[in-house]
DNA sequence: GATGAATGAGGTTTCATTCAT
DNA sequence: TATGAATGAAACCTCATTCAT
């Protein structure tokens, strides 16, 4: 008896049609109606699922640094070598189809410039990419290398800013290039 | 013979407020209201002095791009080769005091979010960048260089990302590791 | 031959959980979905038993008002004179126990404020007071007390009035002190 | 230069048609549309000039508690004896005009039924009644009479609930009984 | 130029009610 | 009977913009 639920599968359409509209204009100017249509949902719907527009963005968070992380275990899982999980990392960051969708670039993008205004998101990016400095400190000092934390540091900021740069669509930026450029800077530290 | 227009001086006024507020908050977090009372100025002269809210982003982004620039000749216009060319252009983004305001580096990320939801901005930044990039790659290539474009494009981005996570404060990020990392990388590339 | 109904007990139910919701919030910021949480009810069955909010009221009012009649007749049956029909009045309204639930008492200050908003609740509450108010007045007359009508009117006042100094938990007020008051108001009548 | 502040002209008529609103429907089914309506003003205007709902039904708060005092204040200031000014403030609650507009009245007894769920204002209300059961007290004391605190318990609850029996208009009730019964209730208490 | 009130569209959220299962 | 998702109207509130002074 009753009715069987599809709450998982609405939650994830609306996170869905969150992150597309992310993509498009950003969280604020990304409305509930606008969510709503997206996920071909009635308004409604939106707040029986999800208590609020910031619910939404938490999962949606939540998602992504999921799926990043997963994609980055994935990469360096089977690694030999420290600079092997290194070259684990750019690929998973900057690789072949790594942020292939231009719209999870997008996504990443908005997301930080919200997430100086939301204090949440704030604080959960920046606990993220505090973790993965950390890691990639760990690795370049097990590589060897002096000034593991800058190392990391560049590395981390080489990546979000490959992304805006990709984001921003701006001319003479070649195919690629980001993956390659960081492999070379890479074995040009060894 | 009437008062002395002040037109001038209101309109930095509240150049200068709508930058702290999006520095804040975000752009279309910040409100008219809030910038009027940041600029100590009633709501009803913002829009005596700007078509509306648009006009002022223009305004900050003309602004800003000068000063970059500005920044960027001063360090480079007296530089003997294409590579002190390029060290004045890291000098001139991540050096001492380049962004050393929070505030103005915070305004960056977020025009960035802004500019893919804001054509004209998009397109203005977007051609600004592809400019920047057009100029590295002349001096990658006048200094001998392969793949100038892409050296430009890493350079573009390293500086991009070192906004952002200076703007999302991440803990465990040196002080000053964006200069020096820069000037290595370029080093070792000759 | 199908199982047996439990209708009677899922009203019973329901028109708890209204009382209490009543009695912390007032009905119109009692939503169907609290009244079902606290019935420990799935909220599409509320409008199963009940045709819409107000019917749950309405049964809401049915009881109240039973249970009061209930007790003021028990208490009042075997007076022997009209005087102590008074003072079983007396004690059914403000006695020990009488309302001594706080839930209760907050449930008839929260009811005569949307009386006055719900024209068919008015209506009945009216109605049933001015009952209450005829009964009163006939044993004041039968007691030989001159203007039995506001004698009545005031019973029946301070009555409703020390409901409200209870709920509005006011500092100051004695234990007991309706039930002791009103009685020697009403020996000092005689 | 620049335009002069109705502020206070437009904050009492809000307040006004706040207080008509509440003694028809009571402050949850009072809209802020209705309240502007009532008012003739613009739907924006009224968080304009009130941060929302909540602070109109401050601000009326603030004027019936002050109204209130004023009138026994007025009413007590000459009294020559504690049993006068016991008089003195029955004439201000129930007697002639007192709350001669029925609007009032309803007023309060919305006012109290609120005040179950809205702590701020049962607090608000609930140390006001105890200021003027206090004060009540200490006149029964200085009379001479015995349990000072429960005749005062006793004639606020009266007051409240001449309110509440006004407000829902119960055929049978004689015309200025509350002010006639508490004065010989009084006297016969001497 | 300057002030601050006024407007009204639109955004977020709530919720009574209906309905598919 | 029972469940819980779905709907859509309406409530509250925000805010860019306009306007009277």
């Amino acid at each position: 008896m009753g009715r069987r639920s599809n709450t998982d599968l609405r939650r994830q359409q609306i996170v869905d049609a969150l992150q597309s509209e992310m993509a498009a204009v950003g969280f604020s100017r990304a409305t509930t109606k606008s969510i709503a249509d997206r996920a071909g949902l009635a308004p409604g719907l939106v707040h029986y699922h999800f208590k609020d527009k910031a619910a939404i963005l938490d999962a949606l968070l939540d998602r992504l640094i999921a799926q990043a992380d997963a994609r980055c275990a994935a990469l360096t899982a089977d690694a030999a070598s420290p600079l092997d999980k290194l070259r684990g990392y750019i690929a998973a960051r900057v690789g072949e189809g790594a942020a292939a969708e231009a719209e999870q670039v997008a996504v990443w993008v908005a997301l930080i410039a919200d997430a100086m205004a939301i204090p949440e998101v704030r604080e959960r990016l920046s606990a993220w990419l505090a973790g993965d400095l950390k890691r990639l400190a760990a690795w370049f000092r097990a590589a060897g290398m002096g000034s593991p934390q800058a190392h990391a540091a560049m590395l981390v900021a080489a990546v979000l800013g490959s992304f805006s740069l990709h984001a921003l669509a701006v001319a003479g930026v070649p195919r690629g290039y980001a993956a390659a450029q960081l492999r070379a800077w890479l074995d040009a530290l060894v």
